[in-house]
DNA sequence: GCCTTACATTCCAGCTACTGGAACCTCTGG
DNA sequence: CCAGAGGTTCCAGTAGCTGGAATGTAAGGC
């Protein structure tokens, strides 16, 4: 399974100009290159590009992910210092839930308190005071 | 409760810095400023910039707090427009929701089957190849 | 074989959202 | 009255893209 860049971007959800961001500051490479000089991805470098996009969308820096990938990639890391990094990663997605469910608690009480006709004042207001 | 700008950081988990680059370019102003020109800001400004930190971290921009901001602060505006926009933001925390479990459970996965000694080879790689 | 269209390349400029630092002013306690 | 903590503005720099120009290449139709 081979693919060009912009078929990997689209598989992966980003824009093709982020992929290639990506190789050049070397955090997903390419597998290779074709001989024209077109970047070339497999399954590997794919699955890669999604978990950093996952990664990025929720406040982990380039460098964070860049550790978070080295995790599946340094096979001479021992597994004792995996399991540490990734707890801690892990700690971190947890409290980045808890604070997601606290915002989509506060928009959900505008909508479910707004009645949603044309009279004015919607009592969040109220609430945030 | 009138608060100076470090207090009001403290309390948002902000860096001052922030707080003043949200003054600057007009998302959340202090409610005033005292004598000597310090930004002074009281609860609904908190608020606000709770509201703020959450929304950023989960990576709506600048614009869309502003225009979530707005659902709570234009009392001209029907309570249909505030629903309809709370809804749609809504739906895409509900969609990060979804995506952050995602990320968690391939984190977990890696927490869980590491054997976490200092044998090498994480079971991870073969499972993300 | 050539043309068109789509897609690839590099390079460079610009943008968003901060962030650090300099130079300076002000409030507070000893 | 003075030290130190915390406030001010302004300007420069950083992270992480993102758009555009100039150019090269693969694939299908005439």
């Amino acid at each position: 399974m081979t693919m060009n860049i912009s078929e990997v971007a689209r598989r992966a959800e980003l824009p093709t100009k982020t992929v290639r961001y990506y190789d050049d500051i070397a955090l997903v490479k390419p597998n290779g290159r074709s001989e024209a000089g077109y970047r070339t991805y497999g399954n590997v470098e794919l699955s890669k590009l999604v978990f950093v996009r996952r990664a990025r969308a929720f406040g982990f820096t380039i460098d964070e992910c860049r550790e978070l990938l080295g995790l599946y990639e340094d096979e001479e890391r021992n597994s004792a210092d995996v399991k540490a990094i990734a707890s801690k990663k892990l700690a971190e997605i947890e409290a980045k839930q808890r604070e997601l469910q606290l915002l989509h608690d506060e928009l959900a009480h505008v909508v479910k308190n707004c009645h949603g006709d044309d009279r004015p004042n919607c009592p969040i207001i109220d609430y945030l005071s």
